[in-house]
DNA sequence: CCTACCGAAGACTCCGGAAG
DNA sequence: CTTCCGGAGTCTTCGGTAGG
């Protein structure tokens, strides 16, 4: 299979969501056809899709007593949330898996200037609860990778305050602290920090490996 | 470090009608 | 009745990430 992901750009998911918007009502087997995707994927997607109510099936599989065919599953587009594809289970529960950096990353370009706490309070929401130590970590980590500029530096009692110039955003995904504890753009598709070197070091071919993975999405 | 969880894919079973 | 067909749906595995 084709190695895409969704820090990458387009993932099968993204594909497979086009063309419901595109056709609106349609059966697994006319977004196999459009897509070239496996069809077990596309059932899992869809079931998904339905049980989060963004589809409702129009016609139910059975053989037709005409010419004894097969009448394939239907359904229809019956929520249409724009271009970027719902991101569920496939119990159509949404992932929140992820959300929390999302949340950041923006809220970072949004706010002025912040502290860790600050970030911490503003990035979280309803469904995703940001803990102090994880904003101070991502911040950290973006900070060393040249994102975030310090306008106030930490005194006795108060904490260091940061901001992202706008020229530092490069797009909506959020830059990731992969296990080897790069930073990668996925907007990019580049890894960001640190800057190339120390190749001796003992991380084998991990970065080559990143880079090669996500230039090809 | 470890654990939980994800998307994707494939193996497998289930279903219902028609044919033999 | 049994067999066959092919889509629907379930379960498991795999490679990978998020987050403590």
């Amino acid at each position: 299979m084709s190695i895409k992901h969704r820090h990458g750009h387009a993932t099968h998911r993204d594909a497979i969501w086009a063309v419901i918007r595109d056709l609106h009502e349609f059966s697994v087997s006319e977004i196999e056809d459009k897509t070239r995707i496996s069809h077990g994927s596309i059932k899992t997607y869809i079931l998904g899709l339905t049980k989060a109510g963004y589809l409702k099936r129009t016609e139910h599989h059975h053989r037709a007593k005409v010419d004894n065919r097969f009448v394939a599953n239907r359904w229809q587009l019956i929520k249409d949330i724009g271009v970027d594809a719902p991101r569920i289970t496939r119990d159509g529960k949404r992932i929140t898996q992820g959300l929390s950096r999302e949340n950041m990353w923006h809220a970072m370009r949004i706010l002025r200037d912040f502290s860790s706490k600050d970030l911490a309070a503003q990035a979280s929401t309803d469904d995703v609860i940001i803990k102090h130590a994880d904003a101070k970590n991502y911040i950290k980590y973006l900070h060393k990778a040249g994102y975030l500029i310090i306008v106030i530096p930490a005194k006795l009692g108060t904490q260091t305050r940061y901001r992202m110039p706008a020229s530092r955003y490069t797009g909506p995904r959020p830059p990731m602290i992969q296990r080897t504890k790069q930073v990668f753009d996925p907007n990019t598709g580049k890894v960001v920090w640190p800057k190339q070197r120390d190749e001796t070091k003992h991380d084998h071919g991990v970065r080559q490996y990143s880079l090669k993975r996500y230039a090809r999405s």
